[in-house]
DNA sequence: GTAGCTGCAAAGAATTTGCAGTTCT
DNA sequence: AGAACTGCAAATTCTTTGCAGCTAC
């Protein structure tokens, strides 16, 4: 649980409150271990028995992102999507346009060239979206099906 | 104005109409030439003396989208930005996270490499999110200066 | 004790939908 | 004529805010 340890820490730092509804926050974060939906995350603290209000939750989540917890991400379509940071390499996302499912995938060479382009602008690079947006095996032979 | 034949070729195909709002939306959108939010298209038709409403232009876009004449697009933050594609070369963003300035940027090598990663995962792709969040050259001194 | 949290309910913002009247084909 | 489109207003959905009471420090 070294997670709810970094939060701790960033909060005192910000002299900011530590509460047993941000650490359960946390908790039901690094748990998850994937990408959420806030009303999943509400859902889940629901379950734990943490009845934590939506609005909390939504002035939470800026905290755990500054505090590199966790990071925002697109996964197509409306609303804010997040996903834990911790323990998991860096990757990006393909998504099926069809059924929505989302495949990970990580690879290196992506890194590389992000930084070369923001370095040619003189950006100082700090985060980025990279979402591939196509249709997955699965619904290819189910389109190729109906015809 | 060969966007519009493109569009009305598209509603044709599509057993939709060809209607005088339609067309107002295609020139305006192409007229832009760049990225825009949804509400400024309204007001630019406003401005044209065209009086769509928000409703009307909320329903076309997904046309726009779907004939390949616009795409969807990012630039942080929320609501549904878009862009124009025609007459535009094909390229991803790079976004000051201070300014909100956008710098577009064009790299060959992404395109390969995503095509390399959707087959990969046999995945067939139709479009993707690209973009990179950082600081830009202006804002950094900005930051230095106040330290 | 007091500044900072929380939940609740209300407010906002962005987008979608239902409907009655109008228009393209 | 008839299916489709349009504008309007109402409905939804997602997120933020105001406030009164509670809690960590």
């Amino acid at each position: 649980m070294q997670s709810v340890e970094k939060f701790r820490a960033f909060l005192r730092v910000k002299s900011l409150r530590v509460t047993p509804v941000r650490e359960a926050i946390v908790k039901a974060v690094v748990t998850r271990k994937g990408h959420f939906h806030i009303d999943e995350l509400v859902r889940d603290l629901r379950g734990k028995g943490v009845d934590a209000s939506r609005a909390t939750v939504y002035r939470s989540l800026p905290l755990l992102v500054e505090a590199g917890l966790v990071q925002p991400t697109i996964v197509s379509g409306n609303g804010h999507y997040y996903e834990t940071a911790v323990g998991h390499e860096h990757h990006d996302h393909l998504v099926c346009s069809e059924c929505d499912k989302v495949v990970e995938f990580q690879f290196e060479a992506f890194e590389i060239l992000q930084r070369e382009v923001a370095a040619k602008y003189g950006f100082e690079l700090t985060s980025h979206f990279h979402e591939l947006i196509g249709v997955c095996p699965e619904c290819q032979g189910r389109q190729a099906h109906e015809n």
